[in-house]
DNA sequence: GAATACGTGA
């Protein structure tokens, strides 16, 4: 095993003859540059570091971009030559702290080698061999670690278990855990806070709330982590209603527990809830941090609330919330899930620190707005700077390729992720395989696609094949698609919907009305349509017909003005896509009131002119809607965009960025 | 004064 550091790259070299910054270690703004500064001054002015020295540093550069220096625990190797240098790697603080260090950054063999030769302190060297592990992410490296340690005897201590319970919970080892939890009663170190801290939140992450609840009501002292750790454990499992119980009931709340609340909201999907929330957490005296501030923007994205996702970087610059990675990431797929891509890249042109997860949202952002070539080039630059694309970059990409027309290159880029960069495609990559067939009017090469697929098509997959016979009028493979559709999802209404669309196109009369008595008899519903519009910071919420707006007289009053304008240059309702048993005027009712419609009726009486209209809906856009939005882009001028529950749709001029096809 | 519990992103 290797104990002299391998090439450390960049980060304290040329230390102490230059400064920091000189030193190929750029602090980027969300980074404390400072102890490494500090620590070239001390080597400046001739001080010789301590045992103490190389801990913190270790714990500043912990923090250090990614960019500085990547795996194998590079950072690690560069103090480690320090530690060299100065003789100190018989110091069990110097030493635990980077075999911690060392085992965070991916070097497991050069941590454990380091443990294997310090010999003194044992038990605090293995608990930063585990908890290392654990930072970096491998959760089953940490309790092999743990394993190791048991087996050579070495003393387990309250801080061995709670690194080794929080290793099984974030690596959802319920089995280890609660073995775990044998050992520790058996131990006597109970009872201690933070061990049974570590206990609640291990089952709670295991989803095991009943044993957590048991660990918890056995506790004679509980602070606000152990409340904490239930809150989430019950919003993880998706019961933010109990989690909100908890939360309401527990004796005093931190950052971290309002920011728990607020992404179990998130996470449910129950947004406004989220925004609320936040909004209680400013009254209460408690600050945001980052960590809030990612959800926060995240409630925003879904919402299409730009407005809000634009007050967010405001109230952070006024509270001094740093503009991390995390955030600045958020802030990409904010704006790009409000169809602004503009934004998107001006936040990621800022962005000192890059990762793929930042790559992987602006390919995306890019890709469904319809910059279908500039998310490639993206991915080539993402290439080019090392980064590592995954899973999620490839539905980026293959995303892209659609929005593009570009088939053979996506078929290029899907035998590439298989064979070069090892990654398996999962349902969703074959998903964008027959979108960009489909598309291009390849159908029965998706169809057949579909049957070579190594798993069973899921409905998202069946409906862009459905929507694609559609556009291209193909009735006989149509059909087909639609038969295997409502085998697997009997009440999807969309299939009739685009069925009888096709039926109508082609002058099959008969077959509409044998769909619409289908419909009658199985009593299928269509899930009722609901449009957001975010007005001076407010979210209003429009379902079809619906009139409980404040001001829903003008709205249905402009509403008809806009529809008499749309009629005097051509605009008729096609109501083909409707399905209730009524009178034909009822029928035109009935599209006139749909709730996108609704929305922008709203938008045209309150918003400023020249202001972009955003829309996000909870369905797929109906062909009337569709069509008389267009008219409406070109009659008044307004740039509308629509993000539907699978496209983004940027109304211009009488043209759509979708050009008809979703 | 080394190792330790709760909440982030595509």
């Amino acid at each position: 095993m290797p104990l002299r550091p391998s090439r450390a790259r960049g980060l304290l070299d040329g230390i102490p003859h230059r400064g920091a910054a000189a030193a190929g270690y750029r602090a980027a703004p969300e980074c404390d540059g400072e102890p490494i500064a500090t620590y070239a001054g001390m080597l400046a002015r001739g001080e010789r570091p301590d045992a103490y020295t190389f801990p913190s540093l270790l714990k500043a550069v912990a923090r250090a971009p990614p960019s500085c220096a990547r795996g194998g625990g590079a950072v690690a190797a560069a103090v480690h030559t320090h530690v060299l240098k100065f003789g100190m790697e018989r110091s069990p603080h110097a030493a635990s702290a980077l075999v911690s260090a060392y085992a965070a950054g991916g070097g497991g063999a050069s941590a454990r080698a380091l443990l294997d030769a310090c010999g003194c302190g044992m038990s605090v060297a293995w608990n930063a061999l585990i908890s290392g592990h654990c930072r970096g992410k491998r959760f089953g490296e940490s309790c092999l670690s743990f394993a190791d340690m048991v087996r050579d005897g070495v003393t387990s201590t309250p801080v061995t278990y709670v690194s080794v319970l929080s290793a099984c919970g974030k690596g959802r080892d319920l089995l280890l855990g609660a073995q775990v939890h044998k050992r520790v009663v058996e131990s006597g170190v109970l009872p201690d806070l933070k061990v049974e801290n570590a206990l609640v939140d291990m089952y709670a992450e295991c989803a095991d709330m009943e044993s957590a609840w048991k660990v918890f009501d056995g506790m004679r002292v509980r602070n606000v982590v152990s409340w904490t750790s239930l809150v989430s454990g019950l919003a993880g499992l998706g019961e933010v209603d109990r989690a909100r119980e908890v939360f309401d009931r527990m004796p005093e709340r931190d950052v971290v527990s309002w920011t728990a609340i607020i992404d179990g909201y998130v996470q449910a999907a129950w947004f406004r809830e989220a925004l609320e929330m936040f909004r209680q957490m400013q009254y209460s005296n408690v600050r945001a941090d980052e960590f809030t501030m990612v959800s926060v923007i995240t409630a925003c994205a879904q919402l299409g609330a730009l407005e809000m996702g634009e007050w967010t970087r405001v109230y952070m610059s006024r509270q001094g919330i740093m503009m991390d990675v995390f955030v600045g990431n958020a802030l990409i797929d904010m704006y790009s899930k409000c169809g602004s891509v503009e934004r998107a890249l001006e936040v990621f042109k800022d962005m000192h620190n890059r990762d793929k997860f930042t790559w992987t949202a602006i390919i995306l952002g890019l890709a469904v707005n319809g910059h279908g070539e500039e998310a490639i080039d993206m991915f080539h630059r993402m290439i080019r700077v090392s980064e590592a694309p995954d899973e999620v970059t490839f539905i980026g990409v293959l995303t892209a390729c659609t929005h593009a027309g570009l088939v053979d290159k996506g078929r290029e880029f899907f035998q590439s992720m298989i064979h070069s960069y090892k990654i398996a495609p999962n349902v969703v990559h074959y998903g964008c395989i027959i979108d960009l067939l489909g598309r291009a009017g390849k159908i029965t090469e998706a169809l057949e696609t579909i049957d070579q697929m190594p798993m069973a098509p899921n409905s998202t997959i069946l409906g862009s094949l459905l929507a694609a016979c559609r556009v291209h009028g193909n009735l006989d493979i149509g059909e087909l698609v639609a038969k295997r559709l409502l085998e697997l999802d009997p009440e999807n209404s969309m299939v009739y919907i685009l069925l009888s669309n096709m039926y109508a196109k082609s002058n099959r009369w008969q077959d509409v009305r044998q769909l619409r008595q289908a419909i009658m008899e199985k009593g299928i519903k269509k899930e009722p349509g609901c449009s957001l519009i975010e007005m001076n910071g407010m979210i209003h919420e429009f379902v079809a017909g619906d009139q409980s707006h404040p001001l829903s007289k003008e709205i249905y009053s402009k509403l008809e003005n806009v529809i008499a304008d749309l009629k005097n240059v051509g605009y008729y309702p096609d109501i083909t896509e409707v399905f209730v048993q009524v009178a034909e005027e009822e029928k035109h009712n009935t599209i006139y009131w749909h709730s996108e419609k609704l929305a922008i009726a709203f938008a045209l009486l309150r918003s400023e002119p020249n202001t972009v209209i955003r829309i996000v809906k909870n369905l797929r856009m109906c062909l009337d809607c569709h069509n008389a939005i267009k008219l409406i882009s070109r009659l008044y001028g307004r740039e509308v965009v629509v993000r539907d529950r699978t496209h983004f749709h940027h109304f211009r001029h009488g043209f759509c960025s979708c050009k008809d096809y979703w």
